[in-house]
This record gives C-alpha cells, sequence and structure tokens, in this order.
DNA sequence: CTACACCTTCAACCTATATTTAAGGTCAAG
DNA sequence: CTTGACCTTAAATATAGGTTGAAGGTGTAG
C-alpha cells in the first residue's frame, strides 16, 4: 500500500505521515523506487501508531514527548529513571488538566442552560457571568 | 497601577497583556501620557477576565473563540442562537476531550505502574504495549 | 542634568505543527 | 507516446500564540 491509500485509510493528508517520519514518530519501508510501501503488517501498526500519537496529542502531549516515550518504551534497556519522573510530571498535568476542562464543562453546561432559558425570559443572565458581575472587556 | 505590576500581580507578562489587548479581549484605560492605567476596579476585572480566558485557553478554546463568546454574553441584545449552537459543538468537544484525556491518564498511570515495577522485574511490560504488541516505529 | 526604570507602538521574530508548492520521477491506461 | 494520478524531496507558507527589539517618551531620584 502506498501513502495515499494509507492517508485516506486514516483520514489524515499523506503530508502528515511524512511529517511525522521526519520527526521521527514513524517509519516506512521503500520500494526499489523510492516510494513508502506498506505491507499488511505495518498497516496495521501505522494505524496504531497514529492512534496512539494523535490521542497523546490531543490531551497536550507533544510530538517530542511522545517521541521519547515511544522509543523509550521499546528500548530493551530500560534506564528509564528519568522517563518516569518525566511521566509523572505529565500525569499530574493531565489531571489538572482534567479538573480543570472539567469545570469549564460544567461552566459551559450551566451558560448553555442560561442562555437557552434567556430566549424564552431574558431576564435570566448565565450564572458564571453574574457570578463575578459583568466584566470590563473590549470596547467599554 | 501601571501594566507592569498588573503582569507581575498575574504572574504574566506585560507583553501578553497588551497581546490580549490587541487581539480584543481586554480593554484598558489610558493615562494623559499613553500609559495604561488599572484603577482598584479595574484590576480586579483584568484578574477575573484572565482567569476565564487562560482557563478557557487551557481547554481548548482558542482566543478567536473565547472573545466571541465573551461578547456576544455581555451584548445587551441576545442574538445568541447562533452562539448557542457553536458552544454546543464545543460542549461536546470538550466532553470527548474530557473522555480521551481520562483515558490517555489511566494508560499513563498503568504506564508508570509498570514501569516502575519493571525498575525491580524487568519481564512485566506497560499493560497499554501489551494490548497492541509492539508497534514499529523510526529506526527498526 | 544624568541615570535608570518603566512605559509606548510597531514590526520582526519564534516554536510547534503542519500544509502547500516547486521541480521533478514513476507508472498504468488509452 | 501522452495524459493524469501518484510519488519524491526541500523549501516556503500557514496558524496560533506569543516574545523580542528598536526607537523613543515619562517620571523620579541623586
Amino acid at each position: 500500500m502506498k501513502i495515499g491509500e494509507l492517508a485516506r485509510r486514516l483520514g489524515i493528508a499523506p503530508s502528515k505521515i511524512r511529517f511525522l517520519e521526519a520527526r521521527g514518530v514513524l517509519c516506512s519501508d521503500r520500494l526499489p523506487n523510492g516510494y513508502r510501501d506498506y505491507g499488511e503488517d505495518a498497516v496495521e501498526d501505522a494505524v496504531t501508531a497514529l492512534r496512539i500519537i494523535l490521542q497523546a496529542q490531543s490531551v497536550g502531549f507533544t510530538l517530542d514527548e511522545i517521541e521519547r516515550a515511544l522509543l523509550e518504551n521499546q528500548s530493551k534497556q530500560p534506564s528509564c529513571a528519568d522517563m518516569i519522573e518525566r511521566l509523572k510530571v505529565k500525569l499530574g498535568d493531565l489531571n489538572r488538566h482534567i479538573a480543570q476542562s472539567t469545570e469549564v464543562r460544567d461552566r459551559l453546561a450551566q451558560m448553555i442552560a442560561a442562555l437557552t432559558r434567556r430566549e424564552v425570559d431574558n431576564r435570566d443572565l448565565p450564572v458564571d457571568l453574574q457570578d463575578h458581575g459583568p466584566v470590563r472587556l473590549a470596547g467599554e
């Protein structure tokens, strides 16, 4: 399988696969003419790797971090003392991030509810804006 | 209060306050000499606005979205039908994001546990890597 | 008056993460 | 053989979110 079909299958641009490969988080076999060639196993590996990479990226890991974690994990010699520390820091970040996301999610849900009510009754202001009163933003 | 002290109080760079003001999500009064001047109320407003802005940013809202939401919320004429739709989409995004973050958080925690065990017993591989087998990454 | 910290604007630059484009090679169908 | 889809690399551009630097004004202390 060539890169175009793999990209379509993954729902991403071929350029992104090339980019990730250049970054060092993916690899590929090549045909004699230089084209990237993905066998059956390679396709499955790529899909799995991409799923991990995109998911990690989506929750705030940089490609550098992902690369370090993946490579370190695959190395036969552990030597991971440093990495475990880095991952623990990331775990803390992630927990704080989840707490914050949840808080914002709840406020957003309240806001939507309040705005929806306001469509009917105009007096009802969003709770989270009432809490701190009108904030001076731009243009006042 | 001038921008430097406000920035120190907020723990951010003065340049960031200027940047956010230029972006349209903050405002300021000016002294006759052009310096930004924050009165007592303005300081509180700025702190509140910054808290909201940074938190929203940290969970994936762009400055454009934050600006639209804040300005729309403060407008006297609701006309928010569009915004409610946008916010609902964002709420969905946020819920998916929380689910994904939580999943990655749990896997990360397992990975740390496994790596910590491996420091003692080298056979014990991280569960999330066992699940999908070795992934072909770069350099193999 | 001199120093020095602080402020202004505006434009340039930076990092991360890609995408797009330019110039060219490969290949199967008609 | 030509056309068009697809591939290659390298370099330029895009986008978000800033930071930095130049050039210059302000304010206060010695």
